[in-house]
Formats: C-alpha cells, structure tokens, sequence
RNA sequence: CGCGGGGUAGAGCAGCUGGUAGCUCGUCGGGCUCAUAACCCGGAGGUCGUUGGUUCAAAUCCUUCCCCCGCAA
C-alpha cells in the first residue's frame, strides 16, 4: 500500500517513525516549511522533516495548499492511502479525495470529546481520570470524521500534559499501524462519531498561567500538570511572578486566606487554597532561574508565612 | 546580528557607587536531648564561567568567547 504522511511535530513524528519502523515507510512525507525557532530565530525543520531525512524520504514542503501545484502534486505521488498526523493545516477535500482509501488521522483523545487544537492538555487540565487516542477518517470539518479504533488510557494524578503527550504519540503511532493494516486488509471499522457529545478544546494560552488559589487544591494540581510543558503554571511572590512545576496534597487545614503563604520551609511553599485546604508547592522557577526545588528557592528567597 | 535575564563554596542567594568574598541550607567534628527536619559550639569547602584590558588594586569597570533561562516564533 502506497502511503504518503502528512505531519509536523514531535508527536508526529512518533508516528511517522513506526511506520518506518514497521515497514510502512511512506512513499513521501509532507511537513511544514521550516520555521525560524528558539533563541536567535534560527530556521529549523519540523521534526518530521528532520526524521524523514534520516530515512531519505522525499519530504514536501508546502507553503499553500489550496493551489493547484498542491493537488498535482498529490496526484502525481498517487497514494492509496493519506496518514494525517498533527500536520498543521486544514486539507482541502480536493486533496482528501485524491487518494483511493481516504485519508486516516490520529487525534489525541476520545473522539467526539475534545475536538481541535489541546485535547491532550484539557483532557488534563479538566482532571480527566481516562483519556486516550483515536484514529478516524479524514472529513471536511475538523475532527468530525467517522472513528476507526481507539485506545484508552489512564491519566495519572500529577502527569503532566507533557509526560501524557509522550505516551499517547506513541499509543497514536501504534493505533496507526494497525489502522493502515486494517484499511489494507478491508477490515477497518468505520463507526460515525456521535456528535451531540462532541466538546472542542482551544489552544492553550499564556492566560491560563496565573493559579486561582480560590480553586481547590486539585483543580490547581491539574492546572500545574495541564500546562507542561508549556505555557506553564505562574504565580506572584513578593514582586517575581514564578512558574510553578510541581505540588503535592496536604493533610492540612488552615484559617488564611487563599493565597496566603502557610508555611515556607524545607518541604516546600505550602498556600492557602479555597475551603481552608492547602497545597505544598514543590518545585519553582524564579525569573531568568531554572527550575529548582521550592525549598532550594526559599533558601535563596526567604518567605515568611502570611 | 530578533528582545531580555543570569553564570560567586555541594544547593539557593548577597556583594557589583573597585581594596583578594558573605548569608541560609547541606556537609564534617563535638555538645545538648527520650527524641527530632530542633538547638548550641567548632571545622572543611570558592583560581567569584572564560579571554584580554583599564588600575597601585577588580567578583566589582570595558572587551572576547562559552553555557543556562525567559520572551518571541
């Protein structure tokens, strides 16, 4: 079966490397175009490129689309079969009709639940006790299409948005393998998403950073979790807005107000939180810092309790 | 040259209007205690990221490079 991939970033990748590594390598990889990044906006490749080149497949690069270039192009590679992972852009439906088997998507939740840009991170951040990866077949509005397989997986109490994103590439990447296969062989299911419990997920943002320490204990511990690697949890002490990187429950009770320093100490900074409950920060990053623990923080940046 | 912050004892920081370095923790030894992440006494530990320069004298001023971090993408 001849494949051609489509995706950009690392979770792509973990895809696009199974197949690979399963000998489905694609007949051509498109990805997209490589981008100024990091400290002096250097231009880098997706890290799809990057592994496609290892392996020395064609990569494509295409700026747009919804030229016509982008459809000869298709066309003349004739694929049988499109493996859409995290590519970044909305396919035309005159390039999803182009091959004969359509084109197969992984999608990191359980579709229909969270559709769009996060589903990882909101499934997190929404104290999400399951979630999983879905793969379904390409339509024309996003995430809507009908649903292949699934597999579910337990989120873990403090797992970050990060450390679930590296599990589920790699489940994704598996799922796809075994869809490819069943598509080949005529058995893939083809089930309609039920779209009445459709939810969509935005993108996150640096607006979710501040912790609320009107929320509960919890709901901040997912908050931490939800935004690792990025944008991060933030909360302001005594003039340094600090990011926050991990936390632990307490036992405690406290009569502050939240938000209010509880104790400061070599266990960590432990805060006033909603209904009198506290949470014991664990691990900070000061401004211009790297991360540290809390206690190691504190040494430098003595905090007395409120 | 995209913008900015930072590199000082094992860790986190101060010192940076120039005169060879200090705090907290840790560590080692001793003491106290039923006990302790507590307390007391004492000790070890730093070529102040790197290069060159200014100066009687630089962690402190200028310069080269390296590394770390945030923003932006």
């Amino acid at each position: 079966m001849r494949i051609v991939f489509m995706g950009t970033p690392d979770f792509a990748a973990a895809s696009l490397k199974m197949l690979i590594e399963n000998e489905m390598a694609p007949a051509a990889v498109f990805t997209q175009p490589d981008r100024p990044k990091g400290r002096g906006m250097e231009l880098c490749p997706s890290p799809v490129k990057a592994l496609a080149l290892e392996h020395g497949l064609p990569v494509y690069q295409p700026a747009e689309l919804r030229s016509g270039e982008a459809l000869a192009l298709l066309q003349s590679l004739a694929p049988d079969v499109l493996a859409v992972v995290a590519y970044g852009r909305i396919l035309p439906d005159e390039l999803l009709a182009v091959p004969p088997f359509g084109a197969v998507n992984v999608h990191g939740s359980l579709l229909p639940k969270y559709r769009g840009a996060a589903p990882i991170q909101w499934a997190v951040l929404n104290g999400d006790k399951v979630t999983g990866v879905s793969t379904m077949y390409l339509a024309h509005d996003m995430d809507t299409g009908d649903i292949i397989y699934t597999e579910e997986t337990e989120i873990g109490e403090f797992e970050t948005s990060g450390e679930l994103f590296d599990r589920l590439k790699e489940l994704g990447a598996k799922l796809l393998v075994k869809t490819l296969r069943a598509i080949e062989n005529g058995t893939a299911p083809r089930t309609p998403q039920d779209h009445s419990r459709a939810s969509y997920v935005r993108p996150l943002d640096k607006s979710l950073s501040p912790i609320d320490w009107n929320k509960s204990p919890r709901e901040i511990v997912k908050q931490i979790a939800g935004l690792q690697p990025w944008p991060v949890a933030t909360m302001d002490l005594e003039g340094e807005t600090l990011r926050v990187f991990a936390a632990a429950y307490t036992e405690n009770r406290t009569e502050k107000a939240p938000g209010s320093v509880v104790s400061a100490g070599k266990a960590g900074l432990e805060m006033a939180c909603a209904g009198g409950e506290t949470l014991l920060l664990t691990e900070l990053q000061a401004p211009g810092k790297k991360r540290m623990r809390a206690a190691d923080y504190l040494r430098g940046h003595p905090v007395k309790a409120d």
